[in-house]
DNA sequence: CGCATTACTATCCTTTAGGTACTCACTATA
DNA sequence: TATAGTGAGTACCTAAAGGATAGTAATGCG
């Protein structure tokens, strides 16, 4: 298994076949636009922003930039005064819904787990200290 | 389905489910080092910095540390000299690896997707400009 | 003695994210 | 006519995270 003295030395990409994917998907803020834009449907600029709430509209247009050109979200502009911009999310983008379903599925199950480590941990740590 | 006036304004944990779980399993790194160790099992600190390469021993050490805490990595010190630290993946750990899988099947379907989508956004881009 | 080994820290620098204010082009209102 | 308001962003600055490089401790080996 451990090949003593080869290094199999690869980029992440190489090392991790999901990787890119991950960058692409799951990449900060992408998760809860995705989700906004599929559940609620097309919607503006501000209806995305008010919705997740703790987004800076500048963080906002990056990301939504980001996923235009992923081709995840469409963007539609209409050339009124004042400007209204629709975005939506597309076929690809709705492909990955069963993929979001079987994560919120694990955390469901899991997350607690996760909770319960957490504080396991941080108890000991107080406790015992770390002895390295 | 839009609701007109009233501003259903949470903080994105509430907006999108799965936010929470995408901090704990998809925060940068933690994939290739998470596959790493699901695939070639129990390892030392610099087998797992020589086989993911571009990351560096302070990076590894934060995104490690962070995995033990929340129960994904197993982390097992012996005091020789030098020193040996061995990490695994734990049970919890390893409950990820069906949702890894479905993301590599996603990802080998629709990856191509993304990126022609990006070509052809940067090809449009190039020509017709953006007329907002 | 000096070098190699391992699992990290320490320090510095760059990139990314977040906060706040402002613009643009026009329309409705005073 | 002057003013205020509107939506979709930008501009600018600060804070936080990530990355690069070098160093540390304790010991065996040549």
């Amino acid at each position: 298994m451990t090949s003593g003295t080869s290094r199999a030395a690869v980029d992440p990409e190489q090392a991790c076949p999901i990787a890119p994917v991950v960058d692409i998907v799951f990449s900060r803020w992408t998760t809860p636009i995705l989700w906004a834009l599929n559940e609620f449907g097309r919607q503006r600029f501000v209806e995305l922003s008010r919705r997740i709430a703790t987004i800076t509209p500048k963080v906002l247009t990056q990301r939504l930039r980001q996923l235009e050109r992923d081709g995840l979200v469409v963007r539609t502009y209409h050339a009124e005064v004042p400007p209204r911009v629709e975005y939506e999310i597309s076929e690809l983008g709705r492909s990955l819904a069963p993929l979001f379903a079987h994560l919120a599925e694990w955390a469901s199950v899991n997350l607690e787990k996760v909770e319960r480590a957490r504080q396991d941990h941080d108890a000991t740590e107080r406790v015992g200290a770390r002895r390295n």
